[in-house]
DNA sequence: CATGAATGAGATTTCATTCAT
DNA sequence: GATGAATGAAATCTCATTCAT
């Protein structure tokens, strides 16, 4: 039992490694983030780090491209098969980030490690860019795209700048992180601003006054 | 004159040092700037760093604080007394902020270092609250009550989250940081489609289906 | 074995840099021992140092405190149970001091150190003042004692000072770390007219020509 | 009238830079004495330090030789003048160095000067010895042998460690570096102590019992 | 002569990495 | 495989010394 115990150990090893790496590196950084902080994060010497990784650059980008998934690719699918128009569906797909990015400690810490440390490992920006960053500007393309398709939505501008409707996540995300001590943040409430926003505009809609037929 | 050149060396000495420790400091973070390198950079010797500032810590804090500059509190006046419709003021506000974050390289960096330094620097991210984010949200609501009051704008949820209608500007000035190698970004065209998208919205306009009087 | 062998270094290893420590500050004083000179000295690397000791302060006092140990409180039970008189117990004494102090490099080097540094470290000072000269001052001011109770000294005002009866000891301790060079010192010599001067003083004794009986 | 006061101070400096000097290498030691606080201490700027002293090496040797004054060889012919018998001629020769030596803040640092940085400078410590040492130890041989002709001392091992009579100064001298704090030292009471016990011993006397002739 | 800004060698300290056990 | 003691390269910071003014 306890040989089983420890084999089954062994071999999550690395994956608690890496767990315990991506905290370290979201909460401090890659420069300042120690070895051994992260060994013993995960419950194991210093040594034993480096039978699994070769150094501290390598385990730096094993970890973020362990937690940098393609999860809009997977939402894909998703959107293709709704039903209903698509103003709905862009409420529903802009409701499913907030809970994904700003509300999750790892996807934050990624996006902080992305901003902070980028320029030092640009293949891991690429990576991100070509995993994360363009699943997500193709999805939501779309389904602007079938707004306009349906009628629903205007041939605007935007359509080439998917990322500006989904802007106000990420400076959630970036709040969550900066500013939360020092000014609160309601997701809740900016979610429901931000779709309306992005649905309606700041400029007045007749709509009402409209004459009925 | 042989003092007069000595005595400006001296007095120029400490903002040229600032220069060089921002520029350090947004290319590679707190940890990874060595001091020799912004010594080298402002063209004067090690030493010569820790005549004007005692730590690494204490550069780094003048150095961004230096370069927070409440921007938006000067903007406001302007703003006060422009005479046209607030739809045209929000434009107008929206593009000078283009010109200003995300154009220019100082300002990304503070950005950058902002995000990746905040944690262990708390007091500069405050600072840097109350200079500029605190501002620029009090103009912007400003400007959006305005269009309220004056019947151009709905009541809408977003006149709480102001941020929100700025965010893709501060998604612009990460984006030029971190993707535009993999991902170039027309700026120009972001800042219309920008306008455009928290103007009127995603969704169709009936106006011209409205009814003549 | 090997298991025993590692261990064996590893709870040796703090002892072997406090020793080699104290050599290098007694030698060359605080401020211009270098911990790798130090390191070298224990025959390591100048990090493993560190794993013991945060400081360079640290070690410093570690390495003094290490060999400031109350040797006179150990003496004190001696001294009770010696028998005969107390001339010929501060003969005794004071030719173990003479034996203690002068002659070991080590306690050379504390008194060195205590004087050098005295100033930066007063907790260490008062230390050495608790631990060691507070004992002698009580240990020799008992036997002052017993020889006036057993009417063999005189009362004297010297009883107050206890220390200036083993003044001499403390000079030649001195002389040997600085004059010895240029005017080599005979301890020998020096115990037995020490002892001599302090029984017997200066002034002729007009024993012998007291009257036979 | 200043162009006066500014040609005196000229003359002045290097005297003013010495005492500056001493004052600081007395009061942390050699290594730790930097340049600019003598500077700041004698009123003038750093480089000016070095219009005298070409390194901190022999702004030391200076300061402390400046300081090492031949005092007994001045008194030595006080003593050969003195009148009285040897054991007053001994008292007013202790008492005297109790006030130059121990009271002195100047000498006290040279002492411990001396003793702390002796290592690093050995031909400060000969010139000491030269000057001061081998001095006052002929005065107090004088002295002592003086007693022996007149049949006031006895013939006495002390004769060849002139020294141990004068122990007691020099621990106090020292007691007052570093003790003071702990336990204050009554150097009136200590002086009398002192020439008591040299004179006399602490072995009681049996002069009352000497007949009556 | 006097100044003090500037220099850079040299010290302390940290921590990624190695390797004997 | 696992450990953690040991290493030493590299960074921060100090301060004696120089030299343009």
């Amino acid at each position: 039992m306890t040989e089983e115990k420890r084999t089954r150990r062994k071999e999550a090893r690395p994956a608690e490694i890496i767990a315990a790496a991506l905290e370290v590196f979201a909460d401090v950084g890659f420069a300042q983030a120690k070895i051994s902080d992260i060994a013993k994060r995960a419950g194991v010497a210093k040594g034993t780090v480096y039978l699994y990784f070769q150094t501290k650059e390598e385990l730096f980008e094993a970890a973020v491209r362990h937690y940098i998934k393609p999860v809009f690719s997977e939402m894909s699918q998703r959107v293709q098969a709704f039903p209903g128009p698509a103003s709905e569906l862009l409420r529903l797909l802009i409701q499913q980030i907030y809970q994904h990015l700003p509300r999750s400690p790892e996807r934050r810490g990624i996006m902080r490690i992305l901003i902070a440390e980028g320029g030092r490992f640009p293949q891991m920006t690429e990576f991100y860019y070509r995993e994360v960053i363009a699943g997500a500007q193709q999805l939501m393309r779309g389904v602007i795209q079938r707004g306009i398709d349906s009628g629903e939505f205007r041939e605007l501008p935007a359509s080439n700048f998917p990322m500006a409707v989904m802007a106000p996540i990420m400076l959630a995300t970036i709040w969550k992180m900066s500013f939360e001590q020092v000014a609160p943040l309601d997701l809740e409430q900016l979610c429901a601003a931000h779709i309306d926003l992005v649905l309606n505009g700041l400029v007045i809609r007749p709509e009402l006054e409209q004459p009925a037929p």
